[in-house]
DNA sequence: AAATTACTGTTATTTTAATAACAATGTTAA
DNA sequence: TTAACATTGTTATTAAAATAACAGTAATTT
């Protein structure tokens, strides 16, 4: 549809409908560019870039419409039939992940969760089934997943990572601490909460 | 010491020194650049790069001393004396924390853990007491506590980066899905794993 | 009705990060 | 001994992101 719109620019729609739809139920139908920046503490113009980068269009003087925008953000970034996702590794990190999203009206479905520990498994955690991990890649093949999050300690995700390629996975969030190697076809976010804890000290420091 | 490196830098040399630990305890001592480049499946260019940046020259051929470039990079990253950390909410999130930070690092210690729920509160986790929110200010304060890591609700987080501000703390790592405006001198490091989740979502969809 | 104001949309510039190019040099091979 | 090689360190170039500058325009004020 839209040709690929710029890395940042898309962590900043996903952030934009958010705040637009806490917005609107706040019983709020329009808003100018500024304020938008003002909720997220970015820059107005950085808003209107944005804004302008994906095609919409405001009114002079009356700024955005809410629920167009919103609708918008979502053709952009949600498919029409919705994209499932998986969760690998039902420690602490996985049910925070899953706590996270129940709930959360998206196009994007948490539909089954993994772990190796047979304590853990054929359980429903916040709404979602936990198997076994020895049916990751059939289950995964079968319900055509997309999506994987990886949150596994280190030493596992890497062999999880393979598994998944070769199960047909299209892409991953890797929170786990060990860098993946992926092919080009499966599109990696790396999320390391050492490295940027380890950042925010170094930047303390310097400061 | 040094002058301020790249934001990325900065990231980098975290990784760089946990996968030169490992490369350690396997009981190799000297490294090429190419080498620590597959470990994080990024180019050989770009450790060499960063390893300029933080003056330490290798050896021709022989490459980089595993245990000095370790140390170098803890001159850079770590402070002599450490730095407390305090973790804000003991969900799911602020647990899996404590359990990826317990026993890793001896210069970035998680000292405290704050919670508004009595249930949580007065036990240990992954061996660090957690107070009620209550004490949260004062014992930010009384500790020289300076990072905080915010994993609270939405909902709650803004009122607590005002507090923690008023405690004095310097830097923050934000899990929570809500944007933090901070003062200039306290350093902000977003972490929302909803929008990175939907980023992957829309690389996905376009590829 | 003219000037001013408060916005949007777009282009231009600057900054930051990544990549490429290559000079220098000790090591090995011929 | 000379040529080829493997590796570092650095500068040059390109790409991506953020910021600044500004043109356009409907509403409001004078």
């Amino acid at each position: 549809m839209t040709r690929k719109l710029p890395d940042k620019t898309v962590e900043r729609l996903s952030q934009y409908r958010r705040a637009l739809l806490n917005t609107l139920s706040g019983g709020k139908h329009h808003i100018f560019s500024h304020e938008i920046a003002n909720l997220l503490h970015i820059t107005a113009v950085q808003v209107r870039r944005d804004i302008m980068l994906i095609g919409y269009t405001g009114t002079l003087r009356q700024g955005y419409d809410v629920n167009e925008l919103i609708d918008i953000i979502g053709k952009i970034i949600d498919t029409r039939e919705g994209q499932k996702v998986a969760v690998i590794g039902i420690g602490n990190l996985g049910r925070a992940i899953m706590g996270y999203f129940s709930g959360k009206r998206t196009r994007l479905n948490i539909v089954a969760a993994f772990d190796s520990n047979p304590d853990k498994t054929d359980k429903i955690y916040a709404g979602v089934p936990c198997y076994h991990s020895d049916k990751m890649m059939e289950i995964i093949k079968n319900e055509s997943i997309s999506i994987a999050v990886i949150s596994v300690p280190g030493e596992f995700a890497e062999k999880v990572a393979e598994d998944l390629t070769m199960a047909g996975i299209k892409g991953i969030l890797n929170f786990s601490p060990k860098p993946l190697n992926m092919p080009a076809h499966v599109y990696l976010q790396e999320f390391d909460m050492l490295t940027m804890l380890e950042k925010v000290a170094y930047f303390v420091k310097k400061s």
